[in-house]
DNA sequence: AAAGAGCCCAACCGCATCTAA
DNA sequence: ATTAGATGCGGTTGGGCTCTT
């Protein structure tokens, strides 16, 4: 026996790094299914190749439905700062007085917003209050930090007004979908693999507090009613140019809903998300940065579309039913790709530096 | 257009704390 | 009371993105 702690996890066995939208779909359906009682078997149990930890995290950070994404306004920014003053670097005791904001997100803002808005700020008087200092509150970007680059981004938190929108819009709205075509034809199939581990009923009992509200599968749900289970106003947020890249996963996931046990087509579906070469990456972006202004977002789409054209094409895989069919006319496709009930969160705060945007995907509650 | 610099944030790591046996 | 395992927490960082030159 070696000294010291051992490893949660075996290191070598488990994949790090970003998440895919695939590993993403089978933690959320694992966990609405059967809860999260314990992480630690949590990955084996649904199929993943992570940490339990990883899981955890992904899930609180990301994944949990009631996770508020988007920009802090000015006033939890303001709280942030105060309870900063006084809980210091107790990120989730801070994070307690926001629900829906996880620490990480806090700690983030904080480290990267925050702080650096408070070195510009003065102490005033005697009120203890931070009031900005005159040439921070100047209107002008120009003059201050000249050397600093993007640094000004810090002082056009003040100029809010300039909303940006970008290609992120597009596999936003993927996830959903593909999270609904998922969790009707995961129940529509059978749950074999549920009935397969120990206590599936974990999710059904009424005061488990690792089942989050919305995951009570009901699977007596007429299907028109399972795209509620996602109807969570939290939002999902991607960063990597590879998930950007790889949209319209909910048609190929479409054709056929496999068990979360069943690695061969989970695997495959983390493959499609590689098909895709640099240079229609590339293109891609091109294409986005051109429409990413207000109103036009949406013109996206139709590049979404005839990428998945190709991609199945290549798959030669059959077009996806429920009206799904690619030859749409593409504002046919547009107007399903964004139902007129959601609710599109326009971020007040550009987020300037990080081509970040947020959304909230789901209809409002 | 390309390169470099800086920023942002998701995710990792390791330690602390909690819990159950 | 002790111990091992699980979970929580906070610090840190790598990669991708945007902006500037």
């Amino acid at each position: 026996m070696g000294k010291g702690r051992a490893p949660c996890c075996d290191k070598s066995q488990v994949k790090k790094g970003p998440w895919s939208p695939a590993e993403d779909l089978r933690l959320v359906t694992f966990i609405q299914k059967h809860g999260h009682e314990n992480w630690r078997a949590l990955p084996k149990q649904a199929g993943l190749l992570r940490c339990g930890k990883s899981c955890r995290l992904r899930w609180i950070n990301y994944l949990r439905p009631d996770v508020k994404r988007g920009n802090f306004t000015k006033e939890e920014e303001e709280a942030i700062i105060k309870l900063h003053q006084t809980l210091g670097n107790k990120w989730s005791k801070i994070a307690s007085h926001f629900p829906g904001r996880t620490d990480n997100e806090i700690k983030n803002v904080w480290n990267t917003h925050l702080k650096k808005r408070l070195a510009f700020k003065v102490p005033h008087s005697s009120g203890g209050e931070l009031k900005e200092s005159s040439s921070i509150s100047s209107s002008s970007s120009s003059t201050i930090m000249s050397g600093g680059k993007r640094n000004m981004a810090i002082e056009l938190d003040d100029q809010w007004k300039h909303v940006s929108v970008t290609k992120r819009t597009r596999v936003l709205e993927d996830i959903q979908d593909l999270h609904m075509e998922v969790t009707r034809d995961e129940f529509r199939t059978t749950n074999k693999e549920a009935q397969e581990l120990p206590s599936s009923s974990s999710s059904s009992s009424s005061d488990n507090s690792n089942v989050t509200n919305y995951s009570q599968v009901d699977v007596s749900l007429p299907d028109d009613q399972m795209g509620s289970l996602f109807n969570f106003s939290g939002a999902y947020v991607r960063n990597t140019l590879e998930e950007v890249s790889k949209p319209e996963i909910q048609d190929i996931a479409a054709v056929e809903i496999p068990s979360e046990s069943d690695l061969d087509f989970w695997n495959m579906l983390d493959g499609l998300y590689s098909l895709q070469t640099n240079e229609e990456v590339q293109l891609h972006n091109v294409e986005t940065n051109k429409n990413s202004s207000l109103g036009v977002e949406y013109n996206g789409e139709v590049e979404n579309r005839k990428w998945l054209r190709y991609l199945e094409n290549e798959l030669g895989l059959e077009p996806a039913r429920d009206g799904k069919q690619q030859n749409l006319p593409e504002d046919a496709a547009e107007s399903f790709l964004v139902p007129e009930n959601y609710q599109f969160e326009i971020p007040m705060k550009p987020e300037v530096n990080s081509g970040m945007e947020y959304y909230h995907l789901w209809p409002s509650l």
